[in-house]
DNA sequence: TTCAGGTTGTACGGAAGCGTATAATGCTAG
DNA sequence: CTAGCATTATACGCTTCCGTACAACCTGAA
């Protein structure tokens, strides 16, 4: 047989990179082609089409989003129900899926299949802030705000745009971790006994 | 003179439809003028390309963005230092304005022009938190995360395809944000004397 | 070495989209 | 009513992109 230059992988890598770095519209296959130093000559000899392309990217990327954390929190001895940990293991493993991340979430208001997948990706890592988070709240309503606020922190931050003057964004960052660390106290207005 | 049917703020307006609906690659002269129900004919006497209706699109979310908020909020009496009266201006001025802040933040990630605008937009948004939060927070470090938690959560969620067994989103906010109203207790383990 | 297979380069047709040029149109003032 | 002028429609050239067709090419096996 022929030998296989550039394989089909090469491609759904080419095309998340293009993701990540200016959203679905920059996945082009003549783009990628370029990017990879041939032509598109063999594209259509993998995929069907540029939609085969873009759901084999959110395969990868659903894939790597919700396998790769959880085995890098179970294989590691690490406590998953470490938030400090958790959050440290997010940012370590995420760092790189991160712009494909935000990419997906923008496509995903246009395309409810895309919208789909990111719900899954998105209820797997809620219930992680909500076992870490329970270990010392116990109020579930508390519980599941809190990871509101956490999952939101971590998504809301890349896209907003604001100073903090005097300080940087890690720092404003790594209170609001400890503020949604704090436990509960009695002066909560919620009835929490 | 001759009438002047389609004038230069219909361009726009149809522009930040699109850009709502479908981002910024959905901004197309030709398909703005179908919507409008004429060709782009017109269009080239207003602008001088796509760029300019850009930038006057951003112009105008930009204002709308800024002044609209800060004068609901001064001219009806409210009081802009009450969070859950905050809340509620934005939620209501911003309701029609939150697709194309959505759009204009996924924007701004690979665009510097926009960016730098957006930072505008975010730091009087970021201001008015904070004078809303240091009326019962003393602590600017306190102030500040609570801020980027509230500004977060009013971004992120709209980002965020998690479901929440048993509740309404509108519900977790509404806890989130009595979270971020709870004045902070002496468990506190910050330094707040 | 030769040949058959998959793999790639090249070329094509068609669809969008941009920006320009020019003609048609329809107000509106005089 | 008419002439002038702003507005609009139409047509064009150009570019980019998709998907297809086919020829050229490598590679490994016979």
């Amino acid at each position: 047989m022929g030998a296989l230059r550039t394989p089909r992988e090469k491609w759904v890598e080419a095309g998340l990179r293009a993701l990540a770095e200016g959203g679905v519209e920059a996945v082009r296959v003549e783009a990628l082609a370029k990017a990879l130093g041939v032509t598109k000559g063999g594209f259509y000899g993998y995929f069907a089409d540029r939609g085969a392309l873009l759901t084999e990217m959110l395969d990868a990327w659903e894939r790597e989003s919700i396998d790769d954390v959880l085995e890098r929190l179970e294989q590691e001895g690490s406590d998953a129900r470490d938030l400090d940990e958790l959050a440290r293991q997010f940012t370590l493993s995420l760092d790189h899926l991160i712009p494909i991340d935000l990419a997906v979430r923008d496509w995903a208001r246009r395309d409810e299949a895309v919208a789909e997948r990111l719900r899954r990706v998105d209820n797997r890592r809620m219930q992680l802030l909500r076992d870490a988070i329970g270990t010392f709240c116990s109020d579930p309503d508390e519980v599941e705000a809190r990871s509101l606020l956490a999952i939101c922190a971590a998504i809301g931050s890349h896209f907003l745009a604001a100073d903090h003057p005097g300080r940087t964004r890690a720092e404003v960052i790594a209170h609001a971790g400890a503020i949604l660390r704090r436990p509960p106290g009695d002066n909560s207005s919620s009835s929490d006994r």
